[in-house]
DNA sequence: CTAGGGTTAG
């Protein structure tokens, strides 16, 4: 058969900056192999290591050989000793007629990051250039695939690999069944699996990671049981299925066995069997691991160990071991700063969460999701809007397709929301393309929050019109939108529903909310019944609501038994005698704020103190009441004084009442000494332009005296002044308040 | 050159 002549030219996409010259013929392979510049390769610890060792390759001229380039990507993509992916796919694009190693190789890198759509693209590439994938090609794709977690373009490659008669080599077979258990299709997986005669530890283990991470560790443990020979990675499987489920116990028993049966745990397991001590609060046994590890083993230099250590002594409290722990890391990764990062916020040292934050910024670690999602929530307690706002762009550049991009915007919902700006947090919302129940849940909280109950409600209706189901923290979201407009007649409704429309059993919250409505409207008695009528014992926060409720309506003979309860369950909490003393103060029972403030004494409690923050310029400023610590503290006073002769002008008379109960020696300072929140506000008027909106964050709530003199200074000095306090935020705007005194 | 498990948050 005569072939066409000239040959007809190839179907190639134009839009590949490839130059097909005539492929460069490889030197023999014995001289390649042993060549110097390649040797030089395998010893590259760092990224400029490697740049100056392809350097040397290009002038030896061994950047034209497939071989040698194919080591220089396996090794920038392989490295554990920096991120040589970037530099791969800049060299990878200079390769003028690539083989199928060096895609595979391309791929490999490709699917150890998460990026899906460039390894598809980059599979995509390849195949129309007419490149068969082989069976090496796959398990790299199909990890990939088994990542994100979208299943479509996974059954896709499953079925090329049919097309080409792959599914029998083991490496596909297994990594097809991890592809479909990792995206929860388990009876696909198990399709797969059931092909196969051969059922060895491989692609059990992959079903047992399915199902676990599914929720089903019953047919996880049965697979398990079902393994004839364990080995160390089924064992971990198993024992990451139960921690991951919160069988903690379970996963530590199994641990024990595994240590009863001679198993030699590695790397992974410790880490997991940590994590499992660490969620479960197993100090002990974690304790007890330290020393193990720290005798025998050669783990006390992993990273990974000690990153595992340092989550569990900084949820278990001991941040100190844990910061030690951080500080001895001669090599730190992301993981190591986000864990202690997550440890602070988790004990509520925000502030610590925040400086430990800008020093991984300047230590040069580029953080991720999970570190965005750990600082968030500091910078929503702490107001810090700015570096919050940093945040939100760093995520939109940096963090683009990550896999919690949805919790990220739910958790920058908050922070904005928390942090007064609730238009942001709008923005951010309507800008989801995919919404979950939690970043409804969030900006209706966010609207409870500022007061805006229509908003909160219309969100709802418009939440129930996209057919999703409310759970129970949407039904408190609802009803503390409510409690804080003081909307009674619809809080009795909404409550109603939970059980009625809704099929949720109301929990401690919902019965939390409906309780404060009540005592807020004065009907005591009502409030008193659904105490009675609810299956579980009343908490601090619902006596203390009522108790601030008697206040309210001078209610003195209640708030002495709500005052008892209060301090029955809470002893250590201060705040009950406080607000008792306070209480008796407004009654004018001297003798008896007397008496209460000698238990408080007896007991060595002090009450605590007002805290304000107030942000400017990316900085976090703290008040306490009277506080002189502030370098700019002169200038802050001065303004203070100004501010009592505007307000006095404008008719502002201070309620003695609340000065009155102060504390003895704060009552020395006289009746001029000045809340948190007032210290803040001034410092905020020095410290901007005229006009500038403040936001300051309370720790407290605002003292009703506070509350008009806010009202009055956004008038005199034509500012807003939004102010959030311990459960709700005010808007302060031309001499009146978003809450209509109502709070 | 390949497959199963393993740190952080919620």
């Amino acid at each position: 058969m005569a072939l066409p002549y000239p040959p007809p030219p190839l179907a190639v996409p134009s839009s590949y900056p490839f130059h097909f010259l005539p492929s460069s013929s490889d030197p023999p392979y014995d001289i390649l192999r042993t060549h110097p510049s390649l040797s030089l390769l395998s010893n590259c610890r760092t990224h400029q290591s490697l740049r100056e060792t392809h350097a040397q390759m290009v002038k030896t001229g061994l950047h034209n050989t497939n071989y040698a380039l194919s080591k220089l990507l396996e090794l920038c993509v392989v490295s554990p000793h920096f991120d040589g992916l970037p530099y791969a796919v800049s060299v990878f694009e200079t390769i003028q007629e690539p083989n199928l190693l060096i895609w595979n190789t391309m791929l490999r890198g490709l699917a150890s990051s998460s990026d899906l759509v460039s390894a598809l693209e980059m599979y995509v590439r390849m195949v129309s250039l007419g490149h068969v994938p082989n069976a090496y090609t796959f398990p790299f794709l199909l990890k990939s695939c088994a990542k994100s977690k979208t299943f479509e373009e996974g059954r896709q490659i499953h079925a090329q690999v049919m097309k080409l008669g792959c599914e029998v080599d083991r490496y596909v077979h297994t990594s097809l069944i991890s592809m479909y258990a990792r995206n929860g299709r388990l009876e696909d997986a198990r399709k797969v699996f059931d092909t196969s005669s051969q059922r060895d530890v491989v692609s059990c283990t992959a079903l047992i990671t399915g199902y676990a991470s599914r929720g089903d560790v019953r047919s996880a443990r049965k697979m398990f049981d079902e393994i004839t020979e364990r080995d160390v990675v089924s064992w971990n499987a198993m024992i990451t299925g139960y921690v991951e489920n919160g069988g903690y116990e379970e996963a530590l028993e199994l641990f024990k066995e595994m240590m009863r049966m001679n198993v030699r745990p590695d790397e992974g397991t410790l880490v997991s069997v940590l994590s499992a001590c660490a969620q479960s609060g197993s100090i002990e046994l974690g304790r007890e691991i330290h020393t193990l590890v720290d005798d025998h083993h050669g783990f006390g230099s992993s990273l990974k160990i000690v990153n595992a250590f340092i989550g569990l002594y900084s949820k278990c409290g001991d941040v100190e071991i844990a910061s030690g722990l951080f500080e001895g890391l001669s090599c730190k990764d992301v993981v190591s700063w986000n864990t202690l990062i997550g440890g602070y916020t988790h004990m509520n040292l925000y502030k610590e969460a925040l400086l430990l934050f800008q020093e991984m910024l300047r230590s040069g670690e580029s953080p991720n999701d999970v570190t965005m999602l750990s600082v968030l929530p500091a910078c929503a307690h702490l107001g810090a809007i700015d570096i919050g706002r940093w945040i939100h762009v760093y995520i939109d550049k940096r963090l683009k397709g990550v896999t919690n991009g949805s919790a990220l915007r739910t958790s920058l919902i908050d922070m904005y929301a928390k942090c007064g700006d609730i238009e942001a947090a709008h923005q951010v919302f309507n800008s989801m393309m995919h919404k979950s129940l939690s970043s409804w849940n969030a900006m209706i909280f966010g609207f409870a929050m500022h007061g805006r109950a229509n908003a909160a409600f219309d969100l709802f209706s418009r939440m129930r019109k996209n057919g999703i189901e409310p759970d129970d923290i949407t039904l408190v979201g609802l009803l503390s939108a409510c409690s804080h407009s003081g909307l009674l007649d619809l809080g009795r409704h909404i409550f109603k529903s939970v059980t009625q429309d809704y099929n949720i059993t109301p929990k401690l919250e919902h019965y939390g909310c409906m309780i404060d409505l009540l005592g807020h409207a004065g009907l005591f008695k009502e409030a008193e019944e659904i105490i009675h009528m609810m299956p579980m014992e009343p908490d601090g926060v619902i006596w203390c609501s009522l108790l601030k409720a008697c206040k309210m309506h001078g209610n003195l003979e209640l708030a002495e038994s709500f005052a008892q309860k209060l301090m029955e369950i809470e002893p250590e909490n201060s705040g009950s005698y406080v607000l008792l003393s306070n209480i008796y103060a407004t009654a004018g029972r001297w003798e008896d704020v007397a008496r209460i403030r000698e238990v408080l004494n007896g007991k060595g409690m002090k009450k605590v103190p007002g805290c304000s923050s107030i942000e400017i310029d990316s900085v976090v400023h703290e008040f306490i009441i009277g506080d002189k610590l502030h370098p700019q503290s002169r200038e802050i006073y001065r303004m203070l004084e100004e501010m009592d002769v505007l307000l006095e002008e404008a008719g502002f008379v201070p309620d003695t009442s609340e000065v009155l109960q102060e504390m003895e020696e704060e009552r020395k300072e006289g009746a001029l000494r000045h809340h948190s929140e007032k210290l803040a506000i001034a410092f905020g008027l020095i410290s901007t332009k005229p006009g500038t909106k403040l936001t300051v964050v309370k720790n407290l709530r605002v003292c009703r005296n506070c509350h008009e003199a806010t009202k009055l200074i956004s008038k005199i000095y034509n500012r807003e002044i939004v102010a959030r306090d311990r459960t709700r935020f005010h808007h302060f705007r031309d001499g009146v308040c978003s809450c209509c005194d109502y709070w």
